[in-house]
RNA sequence: GGCCCCAUCGUCUAAUGGUUAGGAUCCAUGGUUUUCAUCCAUGUUAUAGGAGUUCAAAUCUCCUUGGGGUCACCA
């Protein structure tokens, strides 16, 4: 059984790459019929770790993921990680380093005015004497010093290391016995059963670390996935100055989450030229071994592009829903309908469609100065009285068809084309020269109000 | 700087030794639409550079250049 995890540090909220990972691990997981674990990196400090893990577990739940079993504190955990300490104290595989920082810092000085590599000199490997007063060993885990380190990953292929280009005696024990980061998540990935690590290839460096401590204390090696990163339009790593890396500030901006999860999947994988992707289509298809070399650049065109698909594409019932988040309640519009179809062609996000829905629902409160000059030059306003009155004596006005027809009928009668009365009447209803078609906003928002607009745009004129 | 990774249109990517180097997005133009948007059509734009292997290289090898990641008692 394939066992993948996601295992955030606690910032207080899903960075949008930390989505992408998620989930390649929860497709990569579920496509083989395994689990997907969640662990939650709290090893240092007492940050916010169970409200961050909450807005993790938020998060999954907007985007449609969803972890395996209890999350895992690495906190909760620290009696696990002391045994395992002390195992390899026991077998000589771990010792106690009395090394105050200070002296560290002195040796990193000397090899970095050396031009060396700074390293740890491994001064307390062997160390039988008596140990110096007041100082809180760290425990440092006996590594290789020679020899290859071979990381068989399922995307970079073969990385090939030299142990001693990068590999000291590393901390696996600060000196407050609290365990350190590669130490712990080689232990928590094997305990757990995680026998496929998909994660961002800033990880590639540390591998090694954890391969030393694999080894140290058996454990077998899981398949490795070492993702590229995805960069910001200036080709860095994507980090909080970027703007929207919290993935729920994409809710905010109206994103829908197949949007996100198809654009994000889309990103270092594809299938032939397939742009859409359901979670069905991802979970029948997805193969890390398919992933992209190469980091990729963060492009939010294709977002929108996506985002506006999948809004067309969405039905009026489930659509109306999501727009509440937004301040949208029409549940009771009589004319949804027609409204939502009306408008779900022309908005990229679903913030853009209710504002555009709003500005429909509400009369104008001012006009376009451009469109009135354009809308009003010739005898526009009397084109306007005339269907007003015509609009005014008719009965059965229900769809837009009904409209279209006063419409028609009034340029039959003044024998103008159909451009004098739709810009002059889109001045009127819409306040502006754009926006959906007229017949739609008229059945929308009804007789009495499309009198009412015309009423209004016709009193303007007069003033002048 | 050491180590590691990477390199096809602006961007996301396809082409696993033989294609007029394909698709998508963006942009532009045209059509549809009373407008805008949608939709449809068309178009501009790429194998970083140099050697080598081969009948044949975007693809394999090497070098150069460029970019990125990482080098903690952070994760």
């Amino acid at each position: 059984m394939i066992v993948t995890r996601f295992a955030p540090s606690p910032t207080g909220y899903l960075h949008i790459g930390g989505l992408r990972t998620a989930l390649f691990s929860y497709l990569w997981a579920k496509k083989n019929g395994g689990r997907f674990l969640l662990r939650i990196e709290d090893t240092d400090v007492s940050r916010n770790n169970e409200e961050a893990a909450k807005a993790i577990v938020d998060a999954f739940k907007w985007i449609g993921l969803k972890h395996d079993g209890e999350i895992t504190y690495q906190s909760k955990r620290l009696d696990i990680y002391k045994t395992y300490i002390q195992r390899l104290l026991d077998e000589g595989k771990a010792y106690k380093c009395y090394m105050s920082k200070e002296e560290l810092d002195a040796l990193r000085e000397v090899q970095m005015a050396a031009k060396e590599r700074t390293r740890y000199d491994s001064r307390y490997r062997d160390f039988a004497g008596v140990a110096p007063e007041g100082i809180k060993p760290v425990i440092r885990i006996k590594a290789p010093t020679s020899g290859k380190i071979v990381i068989n990953d399922g995307i970079k292929g073969d990385v090939v290391f030299n142990a001693e280009d990068i590999l000291d005696d590393f901390i696996i024990a600060r000196s407050d016995g609290a365990p350190t980061y590669n130490f712990v998540v080689a232990i928590d990935d094997a305990l757990m059963g995680v026998n496929q690590v998909i994660r961002g290839d800033d990880h590639l460096s540390n591998t090694p670390k954890q391969m030393v401590v694999y080894d140290a204390l058996g454990f077998e090696l899981p398949k490795f996935y070492h993702v590229p990163m995805i960069h910001n339009a200036d080709g860095k790593k994507l980090s909080k100055r970027d703007g929207a890396t919290d993935v729920m500030a994409y809710k905010e901006m109206g994103y829908l989450p197949e949007a996100i999860t198809n654009f994000l999947v889309r990103l270092g994988w594809s299938h032939g030229d397939q742009e859409i992707f359901s979670i069905e289509e991802m979970l029948e298809l997805f193969d890390p071994s398919d992933i992209n070399k190469s980091a990729s650049i963060y492009n939010h065109e294709k977002l929108d592009w996506l985002n506006a698909h999948y809004i067309k594409n969405m039905d009026n019932a489930a659509l109306a829903e999501a727009l509440e988040a937004y301040g949208l309640v029409m549940t009771s519009h009589d004319k949804k309908e027609i409204l939502l179809d009306a408008v779900k062609e022309r908005a990229k996000t679903l913030k853009e469609m209710a504002a555009l829905i709003k500005e429909i629902l509400a009369t104008p409160e001012a006009y376009d100065e451009k469109g009135m000059e354009k809308a009003f030059k010739g005898n526009a306003d009397e084109v306007l009285k005339s269907f007003s009155e015509r609009l005014n004596g008719a009965t059965q006005l229900h769809l837009p068809i009904d409209y279209h027809k006063i419409m028609e009928e009034t340029i039959t009668a003044l024998d103008v084309g159909f451009g004098k009365i739709g810009q002059p009447l889109r001045m009127a209803l819409l306040g502006k020269l754009s926006g959906p078609g007229l017949d739609e906003v008229m059945a929308i928002i009804g007789k009495d109000e499309t009198l009412n607009r015309v009423e209004l745009i016709l009193q303007k004129i007069n003033q002048h």
